[in-house]
DNA sequence: GTGAAAGCGCTAACAA
DNA sequence: TTGTTAGCGCTTTCAC
């Protein structure tokens, strides 16, 4: 453990630790002489701040939390890379934590992010409700997806409602007329589904399509697993019921469209010629399935800074959430809708 | 910043900090009624322990970095979760980084870990060789992936030779006989390509297959991408060649099999009807494609939590490496060679 | 432009 | 069983 210390490179510089301090943080008021030595005694020395000296008197920890809801998710992972990046730019790590998509584990996330003292927390939420959020968390908090503009914490957004709605336009613009949204468990209060359900109906209504064609369809897990049984029991049913059954299906997730699209199959149908798949995330595989996946996707680069940036904002000042933002998105148009 | 000191906890119990500390950190010789009543005041004032002022006393950071190709892969997602979650029994936070599969973004992972002060790495590794390994780092390493036992650095290592011999028996099993083991860009020393394309060549020779019918195809990145590129000029010639192309592909990662069977389906060729394909690594995915993918399944809990424990020993001791250790894995078959 | 003093919150070592 | 002392390595403040 023969760390060495600021002290120690000042001696063997023959100035003071403040001086060495004022060099490594690129402070100004340092002649060009003193700094050029002391660089090349860090050099020689091999010193290396003590992030958690430095931390302790700075009063933070130096880490903030990520928690995403699975970090198998090609989504997550690639959001948590970007988020990593920027943090990094900032001098910041970034702890990682799941949460299950589930409120438990989201409520996990925040204990554990006091237990381990970050500094902050970027929370991709699924499940906790609004007022449960705005008053449990001593702790900056940035969530990312919700798009309800709730006083206490910020937001970073997802083009929820414009997104499913230029989605389910799209089905329709294909061919579809008789649609379902496959999303996760209801909720009493806005979220992602609700949002991205409320985008599909304008899209619905926009284009003179009947509520009766028009269903929801519910799936507890946001898994490829359950939507896969999805998938089966809609396909089976339009096998049963003929050309009368679902012709087009947006799900809530990219997840939940794998699944779906092998459930579809499972049952003998065929995507895009008996039904058109759209999703949601632009998850990478996505591109490459058989068939490829038509998405919605929303800047993930955008996304990341923003969260980290206005994160550090509020750790800063500790001042309001400030404005809602809305992730740019585009539409990539791929086989699972004709092309 | 009202932060609630061991101090402050301490005077309003009536008792000193050290007897707090002992308290909170659950260390013997406190007696019931001391502990009660500091327990209460805990409650009530709402203290919670500094992280960064334990850690500058214990001389730690109190961070492991993780290391990884990529993030977005659902196969390192699975690892960084459950790496987490080991970490996390034991207090420790994880700070995840990625390496994009290439030697500068290793030496990058190793660098940043000294910048950002880490206990220690875990490193997935897939570039680095060893003689930079052992050299380079002043800083507890466990590498993930790698086979051969080179002193200074620990390892858990994949069933690379015995998976992939596994697989390729399979493929032969189900018929296969003009075998291609799709791999990363070559290496002069040990890795996981030429560790998983000594296990190939033992099941071919095992088989009594000629090795005119083995073909090593290089394949720069280990992406989908990259996967499905090889897979449509594999098809191509094999649709070209008639039925003396080839009909069996191992490939390096699950990830390049996605890709891969996409390629040959870009081709024109059906999977498993005119080639199989095996994958390693076993992505969730895989289960969900269509068709859906044979693959090498290590156990990744098993693997996680090894990998965690051994680090802390390292660190903890800083005595030697260890042992190698191999993690056992599974082979799943799917449709991709034939159900 | 440079330095000395003091203290961030915790805990090892020793004393009582 | 409990308390006192001292110091981890850094930086804010103020003096020179």
């Amino acid at each position: 453990m023969g760390a060495v210390t600021m002290s120690d490179v000042a001696r063997a510089a023959g100035v003071s630790p403040m001086t060495v301090s004022n060099v490594v943080n690129g402070r100004a008021g340092v002649s060009d002489a003193v700094r050029r030595r002391v660089m090349e005694t860090i050099e020689e020395t091999g010193y290396r701040i003590n992030v958690a000296a430095r931390n302790l008197r700075a009063g933070r920890s130096g880490v903030i939390g990520l928690a995403v809801p699975e970090l198998d998710n090609p989504y997550f992972g690639e959001l948590a890379r970007r988020i990593v990046a920027v943090a990094g730019e900032h001098d910041l790590r970034v702890a990682v934590e799941e949460t299950g998509a589930a409120p438990e584990g989201e409520r996990g996330a925040i204990r554990s992010s006091k237990r381990l003292d970050y500094d902050g927390l970027i929370l991709s939420t699924v499940g906790l409700d609004m007022a449960e959020l705005t008053t449990l968390p001593q702790l900056p908090l940035m969530l990312l997806g919700e798009r309800e503009n709730r006083s206490a914490v910020g937001h970073i957004a997802l083009p929820n409602a414009d997104g499913a709605q230029a989605a389910a336009a799209h089905l329709i613009d294909r061919g579809a007329r008789r649609l379902a949204f496959v999303g996760g468990p209801d909720d009493r209060e806005p979220t992602i589904r609700s949002m991205r359900w409320d985008g599909v109906q304008a899209a619905v209504r926009a284009a003179g399509i009947g509520e009766e064609d028009l269903r929801l369809v519910d799936c507890e897990m946001l898994t490829m697993d359950a939507g896969r049984a999805v998938g089966r029991r809609l396909g089976e049913q339009r096998v049963a019921g003929g050309p009368d059954g679902v012709d087009g299906i947006f799900a809530l997730t990219d997840t939940l469209a794998v699944g779906l699209i092998r459930g579809l199959v499972d049952a003998g149908l065929r995507v895009p010629e008996d039904v058109l798949v759209a999703g949601f995330d632009g998850i990478g595989v996505g591109a490459h399935l058989t068939p490829s996946l038509t998405t919605v996707e929303p800047d993930h680069d955008w996304t990341a800074r923003r969260a980290v940036e206005r994160l550090l904002e509020r750790i800063a000042m500790s001042g309001p959430p400030g404005e809602d933002e809305i992730a740019p998105f585009r539409l990539v148009v791929r086989e699972s809708t004709g092309g």
